[in-house]
DNA sequence: AGTCATTGTGTCTAAAATACACTATGAGTT
DNA sequence: AACTCATAGTGTATTTTAGACACAATGACT
């Protein structure tokens, strides 16, 4: 069956640029692709909008289908429509950006035939299409937004300690920071509470494991409190 | 002569929403739709993309057919595209937003039929499809914006004065600034450049005139600087 | 000469950011 | 049992930044 109208119209996709954390590295995920154009090369996953699909429906069906992530942190991030990205036809793609926890979302057996993999960001392939573009908007986004809004938590698993957390901030914002000045400044937002739980199996002092009040945060939020770091 | 496609496709439009500022008000500017759906209705400016168009080169044109305005600070703000957002069909629009000083873009008389005018933010009419969410989104982004890039300036014409300057951030911000630690702050960033001319025909002291170093900042930039209020 | 609206200017205080170094813990090693 | 190693956990002094605050200067208009 086809479907005709009067005018052209470019075909819509979405595409996702997810991010993860693992001790130590920010790292994307991304499928080699097995269909032309661009067959064998690495991308972003994402696909076609359905008809009568919203566009967040379409980027949490696509990573489903494509990655078995799900129930997980996603935002879009910006539309592109450049009318040579793809070499086919003009393809205009909405792309969002998601963070996951490496410790809790495991290894990424692709559920569909697909190849899924994740990169260090200092270490990703070339990129289909202007996904490259679209990675490096997505880096941008989660560098600005990671110091006003509280989303660092959503790329560790639910129970973290300070150091893993501080980490994190140092690996998204590329720069050391103080460990003493660090604690004081997050402790002080009262977001964190202690679980009484410690961290176990590792081979130096154990430290406290956290966890970020959510419900906290949007009480806050609603008074006009921001997050700041 | 019509298009015919394997799986039917969502229609792709831009929406503009243009915000002007007038000695005193933040404002918005608004078209009386003509036609069905929601014919007489006010909405935003825009229509569809055309084929192997770029949206923002979309936006520009329809920007220019129905309000004139042209050359002006433009900015891709979000996609919506909730499947019944039109009545007739899927249609996922991608939205921008604009600044113009409305001193250097006079009356607006609608090149086409079509009526526009100029709304105050806070007397805005019923607004056609998702058009208030459109513009809510927009306000909040212009907000957060304003404060830690320096956008402001595209509201105001190209020399201004600091208290017209001053009076722009505390419409925008809904606050009350100290005028004091407002002139020390903002000059403080040297991107205020003093013309040496002063403002004319005024009942009242008349102020210095400064324009933004766009040049500056723009160095200043790219060596990490950034821009606080 | 006086009124009016707005410009333009500096200091003191409070709050926040930053710099900085040692002891504590517990697993693993000898 | 003693030692090494890696990381956790803690407080103060200094510098920087933000915020409060009031009055004289200008120039058009009456």
């Amino acid at each position: 069956m086809t479907h005709t109208y009067q005018y052209p119209r470019a075909a819509l996709t979405v595409d996702c640029v997810v991010f993860g954390f693992d001790e130590g590295d920010l790292k994307v995920l991304l499928i080699q692709r097995d269909l032309e154009p661009f067959s064998g090369k690495w991308a972003l996953p994402g696909g076609f909008v359905h008809i009568k699909e919203s566009l967040e429906n379409a980027a949490r069906r696509e990573l489903a289908e494509e990655t078995g992530l799900k129930n997980i942190f996603l935002e879009q991030l910006y539309s592109f429509g450049a009318p040579e990205r793809d070499p086919r036809e003009h393809i205009v793609s909405v792309a969002y950006y998601a963070l996951v926890s490496l410790a809790e979302h495991r290894p990424q057996a692709a559920t569909d035939a697909r190849q899924a993999a994740w990169f260090n960001l200092d270490d990703t392939p070339d990129l289909a299409f202007d996904h490259e573009e679209i990675l490096a908007t997505a880096i941008a986004r989660l560098r600005g937004k990671v110091r006003y809004e509280p989303i660092g938590f959503e790329l560790l698993p639910s129970r973290f300690t300070l150091g893993q957390l501080q980490h994190l901030y140092q690996v998204v914002l590329e720069e050391k920071l103080d460990k003493r000045n660090f604690r004081k400044k997050i402790l002080g937002t009262g977001l964190l509470v202690d679980t009484g739980e410690i961290q176990q199996d590792v081979a130096h002092r154990a430290a406290r494991l956290y966890r970020f009040d959510e419900r906290k945060y949007q009480q806050l939020r609603k008074r006009g409190f921001s997050f700041w770091l």
